[in-house]
RNA sequence: GGGCGGUUAGCUCAGUGGUAGAGCACUUCGUUCACACCGAAGGGGUCACAGGUUCAAAUCCUGUACCGCCCA
């Protein structure tokens, strides 16, 4: 038996979570069985960024998979959950390329493969910190299997892909106008982009037709754009323009000729309703110049400097241009007047720029033929989101998707397998040998181009497992069970991996996706490390633990959008760790050797077994659905409100008697190894810690509780009769605590007598005992006295000299007024005749014992005010 | 503009048709031999608003307001 004294009265969880972790590794805890016959379960886990490191969001995100994890290999699968990397093209650049320029170094004189050699130092180096993090938040994923985008393997795959892709015609080269980001000098996804409302300027300019003969006016918020236009567009209903359109108009400055043409894009109701289109400059213009078959010239380049297209403005910075283009438009009379106007501004995410829309060419991919099977296999059930309501947004987004981009400028990533010929041909392929073979001449040059981050992370569910090889751990694991995510990323990763899979794999990557809420600060604002707002994680497990953290956090997760973080819910955390824990060591302080199952129980004994019954049922239905809140809250109350406030209370005279303390002991024991067992995959390290002390029947081959089996077999406790015969002997118990605080007795301190009328049914030496009354005997008493009912029983404490009427009074009165309110309540319903016919029996018949209850305990109490007034 | 989520005690949130719940905070009492990161008792809510359905609505329907998120 463990030596008691050495076990501090705090939990100090900092003292063993690491030492656990490399306990469990070491034993091999996180890989999953070879050759075993247990059902498989398998999660692939989100791989975080390279330049990340641990933060809200992950603690959350992370710990819920462990959880599941942990459940699952409780409840006796064979569970593997494979963790890794993203190389994250465009933040790992940009944060690469900003140290080297603070060292003096410039990337592009340094080219492109010493480049990708220093990113490749900085991954060794530094790249790891937030794997480092998951450890120490006791997530128990399966390194040996740790996988990232850009090793050997996983580049093959994706190439494999894009080969296969483009071979079939799905990829193709094209022209868009897409997000560039002008210092970062890529496109950017929308997902890298963010939205902010600016104050900005609203510029009204004329642009007079060629024949004299009038002017239209439009306004823009980019006049500098008004370089590449090549039309002015004017809704076909807008009678202001009806008889013009198809007559030219003179573009102001540049002295060219463009068309007033008709289309539905512009909104009449905003300003003149005329719009200037640039389709190389915007994307709804681009639309436009598409179906009218313009031009499309590029005033701007890739440097945000104004081409020579832009005539007299060429070379300038589009800062420059526009202020040059505004004063030249005032000068020669052109401007009309400038308004300050709130305008959506689309900002880089990654370098704060904000970004410039610009044609360019771009590798596609044809998306509406692989979203097909994606769709199918969400209406036909066989994936499905959770929370429900995302399985609409889901569709609602495949089935408008559009084509998808999938070149990046950039050097850090799977470089594009497009060789090119001489003559401007090319082929897509593994190597450039190959690529010569297949073209059947010389090949010249590689695409400079590499793909999007969500290319190579779409195929992340079955290309970790080996894919294209057939390796066992594809066979083994694939589909994979469970995908966590956040749900920022359905649209753009999570539908990816569906396409992916179902195309490559011709199956599902996973059958359900669970989205898990939104980290918050305390005031519900989103936590940024630019706004200051974000919490350190490690810092709050150095403090508290991670288990506290866990808890914190998991015990708010279900099927709602957000969940807010405090430092309070922290503390409620802790203070529960640390309730375990002591309610763990008075257990363990009363063991002196280990129980054998008694052949009676007591009462309580069977009630707190059936409420541990009752508590396994609402932990494992929780976890199934997911609802990691529904299991916390239930296995909290059952620890804290039912075994450490009445169980252990009521034991403890057992306890202390030499022929009576085994049946306590060997219930307690039971509960607790339960209890720690349905906790264990919210706070894997104190229920490991504690059942480690605990002397109960371990695996031979693994001591750990992360090893033991879900209590499956405690149903046989379940006895509804007796939890109702106890809750009430504890509701009587209230009640004469609450009689002896209104006559200032203090807890614990015996009192000498008090009387009950009713029939008690056997409880009356617990509730004595735990009403810390000496005798409890039937019948009124004879001496002076207070008293109150519970369902049926009346109680009586008797009392001296010195006592508050008033106060007693008060809450007679209070009592009064609540019964009478009840009762009029009560009557108004059973006195309709609507109410007596329509509604079920049962509500009838139980709402007339109710009056007549109410009823008794109204008179009860009018006795009761006459004794004191 | 469209969609989704939210609005319940001072705070954070449970509660999907039958007299409103928890934790924290608050008030009073208590250092009792598991725990003061504890224990006992107590106060506190016309469930955002307006209609409707129903014998009965926090709960179902419609609309409004406000907050948050996503898409265009």
């Amino acid at each position: 038996m463990e030596n008691i004294t050495n076990l501090d009265t705090r939990y100090n969880a900092s003292e063993v979570e690491a030492a656990w972790y490399s306990r469990w590794w070491q034993h091999g805890c996180f890989r999953p069985e070879l050759g075993s016959n247990k059902p498989t379960f398998t999660i692939t886990i989100p791989p975080p960024n390279i330049t990340g490191s641990l933060h809200m969001g992950h603690t959350l995100c992370y710990p819920v998979q462990d959880l599941i994890g942990r459940y699952r290999r409780l409840r006796g699968d064979n569970v593997l959950i494979l963790p890794g990397q993203d190389h994250a093209g465009i933040a790992t650049q940009s944060v690469v390329s900003k140290q080297l320029k603070a060292e003096g170094i410039s990337p592009t004189q340094l080219g492109r493969e010493k480049f990708v050699e220093k990113v490749w130092q900085w991954r060794e180096k530094s790249g790891g910190m937030i794997l480092h993090g998951f450890r120490r938040m006791g997530c128990g994923f399966d390194w040996d299997r740790e996988r990232f985008t850009l090793d050997e393997r996983y580049v093959r795959a994706v190439l494999t892909i894009f080969i296969d892709w483009f071979e079939r015609g799905l990829i193709y080269r094209g022209k868009r106008v897409v997000n560039w980001d002008p210092v970062l000098q890529t496109s950017v996804s929308d997902i890298e982009t963010e939205r902010k409302q600016h104050k900005g300027k609203l510029y009204y300019i004329r642009y007079p037709f060629v024949d004299g003969s009038g002017e239209v006016t439009i306004a823009t918020t980019r006049p500098e754009t008004m370089l590449a236009d090549v039309a002015v567009a004017v809704h076909p209903s807008d009678k202001r323009y009806t008889g013009l359109i198809g007559k030219n108009l003179r573009l102001p400055l540049m002295n060219r000729e463009i068309p007033l043409i008709a289309d539905t894009y512009p909104d009449p109701e905003f300003g003149s309703g005329a719009v200037k289109i640039t389709p190389a400059h915007d994307p709804n213009d681009y639309e436009v110049g598409v179906r009218h078959k313009l031009e499309m010239p590029m005033m701007m380049d890739e440097q945000g400097k104004v081409t020579a297209f832009g005539g007299p403005y060429a070379g300038l910075d589009r800062h420059e241009a526009r202020k040059r283009v505004v004063a030249d438009l005032e000068e020669q009379g052109f401007l009309i007047k400038i308004e300050d106007h709130e305008i959506p501004l689309i900002v880089s995410e990654r370098s704060g720029e904000v970004i410039e829309p610009l044609l360019s060419e771009q590798w596609f991919v044809k998306q509406t033929e692989l979203a097909k099977p994606a769709i199918q296999s969400v209406l036909d059930g066989s994936i499905s989101f959770v929370p429900d309501r995302y399985n609409r947004i889901f569709l609602d987004w495949m089935e408008n998707i559009r084509d998808w981009n999938i070149s990046r400028k950039l050097w850090w990533g799977h470089r594009i397998p497009i060789y090119y010929a001489e003559d401007g041909t090319f082929v897509a392929a593994l190597s450039w040998d190959e690529a010569e073979k297949k073209a059947g001449k010389k090949i010249v040059r590689q695409d400079d181009e590499v793909l999007d981050t969500w290319f190579s992370s779409g195929l992340w569910p079955f290309a970790t497992l080996g894919w294209p090889e057939q390796t066992e751990d594809l066979k083994n694991h694939y589909p994979t069970s469970v995908l966590v995510t956040d749900r920022n990323i359905i649209n753009l990763w999570v539908a990816r991996m569906i396409m992916m899979g179902l195309d490559q794999m011709k199956e599902i990557p996973f059958s359900k996706v669970l989205i898990h809420p939104t980290v918050l600060t305390e005031d519900g604002r989103r936590m940024s490390k630019s706004l200051g707002t974000g919490v350190d994680p490690e810092g709050v497990i150095d403090r508290v633990g991670a288990d506290s953290l866990r808890y914190t956090l998991l015990s708010q997760a279900g099927s709602n959008q957000d969940i807010r973080y405090s430092e309070k819910r922290v503390d409620e955390a802790r203070n529960f760790c640390n309730k375990i824990w002591n309610a763990a060591r008075f257990l363990l302080m009363n063991l002196d050797e280990v129980p054998s199952e008694p052949g009676h129980l007591e009462d309580v004994d069977k009630w707190i077994l059936s409420r541990l019954a009752a508590t396994e049922a609402i932990a494992r239905n929780a976890y199934d659905g997911f609802e990691m809140q529904d299991a916390c809250q239930g296995l909290y109350r059952f620890f804290w409100s039912e075994l450490c406030d009445w169980y252990i209370e009521v034991s403890k005279p057992r306890l202390n008697d030499p022929q009576m303390k085994k049946t306590p002991q060997w219930v307690l024991l039971r509960c607790f190894e339960a209890f720690l067992t349905m906790m264990h995959p919210v706070m894997p390290f104190i229920t490991e810690e504690i059942y480690e002390k605990l002397p109960v029947q371990k695996k031979p081959d693994s001591p750990f509780i992360m090893h033991a089996d879900w209590p499956s077999d405690l149903g046989k406790w379940r006895n509804e009769a007796i939890e109702h015969k106890i809750d009430r002997a504890l509701a009587i118990t209230r009640a004469l605590r609450a009689l002896r605080a209104e006559l200032e007795i203090p807890a614990m301190t015996p009192a000498a007598e008090a009387y009950f009328v009713g029939d008690l049914a056997g409880v009356e030496d617990l509730v004595a005992s735990q009403a810390w009354i000496t005798t409890l005997k039937a019948g009124k008493p004879t001496a002076r006295s207070i008293s109150s009912s519970v369902e049926d029983i009346e109680i009586y404490l008797p009392f001296g000299e010195g006592i508050d009427v008033d106060k007693i009074l008060q809450r007679l009165q209070r009592e009064q007024e609540k019964l009478t309110k009840d009762a009029t309540t009560l009557d108004a319903r059973l006195n309709s005749p609507d109410f007596i016919s329509r509604a079920k029996p049962e509500v009838v018949e139980r709402d007339r014992e109710l009056r007549e209850s109410v009823a008794k305990q109204l008179e009860q109490t009018r006795e009761r005010i006459k004794l004191f007034s």
